[in-house]
DNA sequence: TCTTGACTCTCAAGTAGCTTGAGGGTTTAT
DNA sequence: ATAAACCCTCAAGCTACTTGAGAGTCAAGA
């Protein structure tokens, strides 16, 4: 009969997670003094608690430990339950290599005294998105916003029913750009509304779903004359952790009046690139 | 004006999560209402919150963020934070595919349905250990046994001041195995005491420390002579794990009878290999 | 036999970053 | 006016322990 502090020694296991195993009913001392409560225990528990030791080492919880120990798992359980273990551990690895990538272009980022350090670039999944949209080639990049008019236009009749309500939150606009390069004049691109539901073509307007993606984003706030900072704040970042653009990014119109005035420092527009992770 | 519903669906983030970052300080409305309690955001927020998203990405806790977001942090500070994450990803992913290996190994295990399965290998740190032993060449394996009584003999006087307590728990002796190779004639090996306290020499027996290293460690129960089985199994884990052999292994006794009966089915063993990884 | 120090007990609270739920008030569209 | 959708606060739950308070037990030496 052993203590649980001797126990404890031996097995390099503290007292506290030998009781919390005891009230879990993981590993029950041999004998438990009825007057006194102090626990007792025997070598011969050694196995079991070697085998906890293992499986919690291949980090599974004690909830699943306790199922194998007590309920007999058939080796083809067992095999599934590693499986699915093995599926994780990839995953957690795949996402701690992201992390180390990431940290080291920050740390780069630094050691340069890299102005774009401002910006912070994220990863979201976008979501499948209905719009209405007027796609065109435009002189310069800020000519996009006069055709936000007419694509209100178009909608027409269907304003109420298809717009997103509350059009002092924002972010019911977007822009979409097509240049697979950076081009400074006759640009490819786009004005759009979000709509809740479909509304049919009317002129040079178009209704058509943006598929769901990965996006790469971050947020620009001020003028919108600045807004190739945040650009290339962001092709640096997808560049630096190994992704690729996979479309055309958008620019999401983040700010409350209506209508916009493009050269107001109060400007807050959301820009995203769609992105796939480079092979290797 | 924004309501934390709509802006929740804007950046992503779920409303409670919103209301907890709140409640941190992280990310404060930029008015509440004082009678109804209704948050209100606007869109110069998002910034703030995707860089709390893009550290909390980087793994930093929020706590973290919260300083780098109001303590106007120094590149130096920001560096050190970043080096420091560095080095701890760079452990996470050691680990994550130390697990990966070692849930492979035992699924190939199950896979050709290895009776050594019933044997569960854990790494663990061992600390230095004074010993007292008497190392000899042994006809065979199960011949150190009759050593004991005369490292016992050897420490006499000091017994009561050197010898841990309560010889009835066991874990106080040990064999020790010096053989590189597997021998089953004329063995290497020693018979130990541990120590609390050193003691002088006496005849064959010699006092001396076991170094600290990480071990491989399985625990067999039953009668010695299947002991090999335990030896085997953990060999092949080793090998299956990338681990290579750094020294001389022990047989720890943990059964409490003394003296040992080498043929109880009761009988209890902790094997353990000193290891180290195999740099790739 | 008594004392002392080491050991043991139970119970409760704390950790991180949310998630879930109960119970109740507010806003908005019909 | 009413119903649906939205918002509020507060509390508990999650994992695998760790820490601490307050009190009882054991073993060895005087």
């Amino acid at each position: 009969m052993i203590k649980i502090g001797e126990f404890s020694r031996m097995v390099q296991v503290p007292v506290p997670t030998l009781r919390y195993y005891d009230q879990l009913g993981l590993l029950k001392p041999v004998e438990v003094d009825r007057s006194t409560g102090y626990r007792y225990y025997s070598a011969s528990q050694m196995p079991r608690l070697h085998r906890i030791l293992a499986l919690k080492g291949l980090g599974f919880s004690l909830e699943q430990i306790a199922v194998v120990l007590d309920e007999g798992l058939t080796p083809e359980q067992m095999r599934g339950m590693l499986r699915l273990r093995h599926a994780q551990i990839s995953q957690q690895l795949a996402e701690a290599r992201n992390q180390l990538v990431e940290v080291e272009a920050r740390l780069q980022q630094i050691e340069r005294e890299d102005q774009l350090a401002a910006y912070d670039v994220i990863l979201k999944q976008a979501e499948p998105l209905l719009v209405a949209s007027i796609r065109t080639i435009l002189p310069h990049h800020s000519a996009v916003g006069s055709l936000f008019g007419e694509v209100y236009e178009a909608i027409g009749a269907h304003t109420n029913v298809a717009l997103w309500p509350n059009p002092g939150a924002g972010g019911q606009t977007l822009v979409l750009w097509y240049d697979c390069e950076f081009k400074e004049y006759d640009v490819d691109g786009a004005a759009a509304f979000m709509l809740r539901c479909p509304v049919p073509d009317r002129g040079r307007m178009r209704v058509h779903e943006l598929p769901a993606t990965t996006m790469a984003s971050t947020v620009h706030h001020g003028p919108y004359n600045t807004i190739g900072d945040a650009h290339a704040a962001i092709l640096t970042w997808i560049d630096a952790n190994g992704y690729r653009i996979a479309g055309p990014d958008r620019e999401l119109n983040l700010y409350h009046t209506m209508p916009i005035r493009l050269d107001d420092p109060a400007y807050v527009t959301e820009i995203q690139y769609p992105v796939e992770k480079v092979d290797q």
